[in-house]
DNA sequence: GGCCTGACTTGTAAACACATGC
DNA sequence: GCATGTGTTTACAAGTCAGGCC
């Protein structure tokens, strides 16, 4: 409650401060409205009372939907067995989807090809169908090259012709890119509904290639309030619904047709709404703080505990807390095989007795949310040594190696032990724990700006790694690093000669040149496969940052671009420089 | 308790925009 | 003025988790 009171004086004190600023005077009726739904959001956190209303007025455009499909023209034709054939623009349409994706690997997979042929084949018209029967006999190369010199004609365009098409663009913009609810003007996440296409998912996904169907008036729900103008759908179109439910955030939404499962359209990242709940996210994170030694305690009394399902849980909640895995909930057989901590099999760890000098080592390998791969070699207590063993007792490799226990059921236990607590609040707070240790030891006084900000990244890289935050190394990654080191050693030569002639301000001057260069060399090198703006976006409360920034004199532009600094306007306005996570 | 659905967050890749150096 | 590399933004897939139903 300490904590909601200062957040809302200190919102008092940005308003105050932002009334001397005409240009600010409605973000402070703004801000004043965020301090009063906070008191309600803090007897929410304290589980007294659960206002589940999101909003009094939303008034909105609705969705901005695609362009129609403009047929190829005449003179590029799809062949079949060698034969050009004229498709129907259904046909058509869906062959030039396929025929964009040529130079991706996938489009080689059979998987891929299997899906998308049965998809295409299903809206091809009779004739169609009963003429165009293998894949391998499709030709699509002229389409295919059709494509590739549009881009190029794109990429090649004048000036004055990009110039209308980002007018074109932000007059989009302008008109669907906004809604007004309670009365602010606030931007919108993704107003543009998604245009049809092949579905690609990640990793080995068994429904790769299927036919992703255009999006139609009638397959939208609209959610906006009553009495505001009710947005119209495209001429001779109507909505499947319009609803005026506040208690949800979304604007529109639809059911995508891959997995039947529904989209929405929400409001962008900077908007009071979400950023109240971002705000509430780290809240709960800095309340399991508190908290934490007792649940510690408490998981490792589970670890021998009577009862199996109790010790599979006490290991569960240890392997989320000490590595921080996700939850790990079932999935159904249509997508990837991947899987979180609750979901582990006996196949995705191996144990060492005795492993590179360590005792009771766990080796996990397996396959986590996006199919990215989590492979880790981590010694553990003797006892949750002894539990896994005894998990694994008389299983088969596919088996589930917390079979009594459920993600359900894991978060109820963490929900009794403080209210608000589930499995993935544990990734927030140690990802936000781990920067603020890491940044209060590495930064020292006396660093220069470079320096600094070469500690502050390495912190977030501590995060991403706990996180298991990994990408591809970028494609040009060696080249860089490459003209990089040829900077480096062009400054060092330099340099000498300098000294030769006796200038040292030059030499000074290169000097410094040349240490910012080492630093970034080192900084880029280190990044290689790391992404650090997962964490820096989702896990890490940006309170740590703007403090750090503001007690060591790092403007926040060197942290935070334009987009995350409209993200976390709310913490760059509430922070002073003595915050601690 | 298990299953299903809906709402919301988290995640990477690719497209795009822009700065930089020649 | 152009090519190139890099940072930013967008797209949309894939998670988490709560709540309702049987």
């Amino acid at each position: 409650m300490k904590t909601c009171l200062r957040f809302i004086s200190r919102f008092i004190y940005i308003s105050a401060e932002r009334n001397k600023v005409a240009s600010f005077v409605s973000s402070v009726r703004y801000y004043n409205a965020a301090a009063a739904k906070t008191l309600s959001d803090c007897r929410w956190e304290e589980g007294k009372s659960s206002d589940t209303q999101k909003w009094s007025s939303l008034e909105h455009k609705g969705p901005y939907f695609p362009p129609e499909y403009e047929p190829l023209p005449d003179n590029i034709c799809f062949n079949y067995d060698g034969q050009p054939v004229k498709l129907s623009p259904v046909t058509e349409e869906i062959a030039t989807f396929y025929a964009k994706m040529l130079d991706h690997e996938y489009t080689s997979k059979e998987v891929f090809q299997n899906n998308f042929f049965c998809d295409w084949r299903e809206e091809m018209t009779k004739e169609e169908r009963k003429l165009i029967k293998t894949l391998s006999k499709c030709d699509f190369s002229q389409i295919h090259k059709y494509f590739v010199e549009k881009s190029e004609e794109r990429k090649n365009m004048t000036k004055e012709e990009k110039q209308v098409l980002k007018e074109e663009a932000s007059r989009l913009m302008e008109e669907y890119g906004y809604c007004l609810l309670d009365g602010h003007r606030e931007k919108i996440g993704n107003f543009k509904l998604e245009p049809p296409g092949l579905f690609r998912g990640r990793g080995e996904h068994p429904k790769m290639g299927k036919l992703k169907k255009r999006i139609q008036p009638e397959d939208v729900t609209i959610n906006c309030s009553q009495d505001s103008k009710i947005p119209a759908p495209p001429a001779g179109h109507r909505w499947k619904r319009v609803q005026h439910d506040n208690t949800v955030t979304w604007l529109a939404s639809w059911l995508e047709n891959i997995h039947g499962r529904p989209k929405y359209i929400m409001l962008n990242p900077s908007s009071k709404l979400k950023g109240e709940k971002d705000w509430q996210k780290y809240e709960t994170a800095r309340r399991l703080k508190m908290k934490v030694d007792s649940i510690r305690k408490q998981y490792r009394r589970d670890w021998t505990s009577r009862e199996m399902k109790i010790r599979q849980r006490g290991v569960a909640i240890y392997f989320i807390d000490k590595l921080a895995l996700r939850a790990g909930n079932e999935k159904d057989d249509e997508s990837a095989d991947t899987v979180g901590c609750c979901s582990l099999r006996v196949e995705h760890i191996t144990l060492h007795r005795r492993l590179d000098a360590q005792e009771h080592v766990v080796e996990f390998d397996f396959l986590g949310k996006d199919s990215i791969r989590y492979y880790n070699k981590v010694p553990v207590e003797k006892q949750v040594f002894k539990n896994l063993k005894l998990f694994i007792k008389h299983k088969d490799p596919e088996d589930d190696l917390f079979d009594r226990i459920t993600t359900v059921k894991l978060n109820k236990t963490l929900n009794e032990s403080m209210p608000g607590l589930t499995a993935k609040v544990f990734r927030t707070f140690n990802a936000s724990t781990t920067l603020q240790d890491q940044l209060n030891k590495l930064t020292t006084e006396g660093m220069t700006v470079e320096e600094k900000i070469l500690s502050y990244n390495r912190a977030n890289r501590a995060v991403a790694i706990l996180c298991n935050h990994q990408r591809a190394a970028p494609k040009t990654f060696e080249r860089s690093m490459q003209l990089l080191q040829e900077k480096v050693q062009s400054t060092l030569t330099h340099s000498a000669l300098m000294l030769l002639e006796k200038k040292e301000k030059a030499v000074q001057r290169l000097g410094e040149q040349l240490k910012k260069l080492q630093l970034q060399e080192t900084d880029r090198e280190e990044n290689k496969v790391i992404a650090l703006g997962t964490s820096k976006l989702n896990y890490l409360d940006p309170r740590i940052s703007v403090a750090w920034c503001k007690k060591h004199q790092v403007p926040i532009e060197k942290i935070y671009n334009k987009t995350q600094r409209d993200k976390f306007a709310w913490a760059i306005d509430m922070t002073d420089e003595n915050f601690q996570f």
